[in-house]
DNA sequence: TTGAAAATGTAGCAGACGCTACATATCGCA
DNA sequence: TGCGATATGTAGCGTCTGCTACATTTTCAA
């Protein structure tokens, strides 16, 4: 049982890296296979199946993401402030990965695709508790709304990021902050 | 060049239908072709290749929800309702597919993926127009970014509810709208 | 009526997909 | 030393993918 499990909990970080570098296009047995540094044949002996495989590594990913989120967490600021902050840091190139797989994950999410449909809600109720936690509000029985209105824009400029308008993005979380 | 054209145009109309109830998932060529009442051989016979029948029936997609936005065009109002009203109407099940079928495009497109790179900017470039009109602002000059932002913000809460969370995305715009 | 052009059918290729049957190798323990 | 369990390789199935070669039918004008 000790080396199945090595290889496994191995297989996850590759793989996790892979999926971070191609998205879901790389998300098949053999690719995933061949970054894990094994066969499709062998994957298949760790992990139950393609979901068990899938599910395992967005899972990897989420908990790295969760992990940086709370290492360069921002002490509490104000809705705009805190969107301000939040949009510039996702330029960092080791950012933008997380975004581009975490929109993937959205879309086939919206389609009800499993474990896409799992896995993204677990990530946004993480991405609303931590949002909720650095928003600094008046009144506090608005803070869990409030988060999930950070949380939308944000992702809506991520949207927008996506589709090569990036720059409408930065002029309105630009224009926002001013007003 | 008669029955061509016009087989092409009649398979774009009926594909379109196809990819709103499916999605992208059913944008292979027999899918589709299936979907047109024809064969993948005659598909290719209307078109150049399959980004070829992608690309137009994308299109035909985009061009519909654009008229329908002309059609029930709210009267120009301030940020925070027409947010509110673009919201409520986004729950009609008529619109509710094209929401779906928009977050993949958007989702290939951060990929890179042509060609829904190509369309998706410019299904961007559409609402961020027709958002500019329906805003009413206190300064011009932030009327472009502020359309931007409140796209972001819409999609973003598509995206909640794409995941599962459309019930904090209701909370989110009630609570904001309120303030 | 004939003949070229347009339209359509049939069949298949080469590769990817998830998954499995079967054989073999390696290991720790009795 | 042998034996059972764990680990791994090889090969393949059946299906889907985009696309094409080739043959055939249909259409319309001269």
């Amino acid at each position: 049982m000790t080396i199945r499990a090595d290889r496994r909990t191995d297989a996850i970080s590759r793989m996790a890296d892979h999926l971070l570098a191609t998205g879901l296009v790389g998300s098949s047995l053999r690719p995933m296979a061949a970054a894990a540094g094994t066969s499709d044949r062998m994957l298949l002996y760790y992990f139950a199946d393609k979901d068990d495989v899938l599910a395992s590594t967005l899972g990897e990913v989420a908990r790295r993401l969760a992990d940086m989120l709370e290492e360069g967490a921002p002490t509490p600021m104000p809705f705009r402030e805190l969107l301000a902050v939040l949009w510039s840091s996702m330029r960092s190139p080791t950012l933008t990965p997380y975004i581009s797989l975490w929109l993937e994950v959205a879309a086939a999410s919206g389609r009800g695709v499993e474990p896409h449909r799992r896995i993204g809600g677990a990530i946004a109720d993480g991405f609303l508790a931590w949002t909720a936690q650095r928003l600094l509000v008046e009144d506090e029985a608005d803070r869990p709304h409030l988060a999930a209105l950070l949380l939308s824009t944000f992702d809506g400029l991520a949207m927008l990021d996506a589709v090569g308008r990036g720059g409408e993005a930065d002029a309105a979380v630009a224009a926002w902050v001013r007003l």
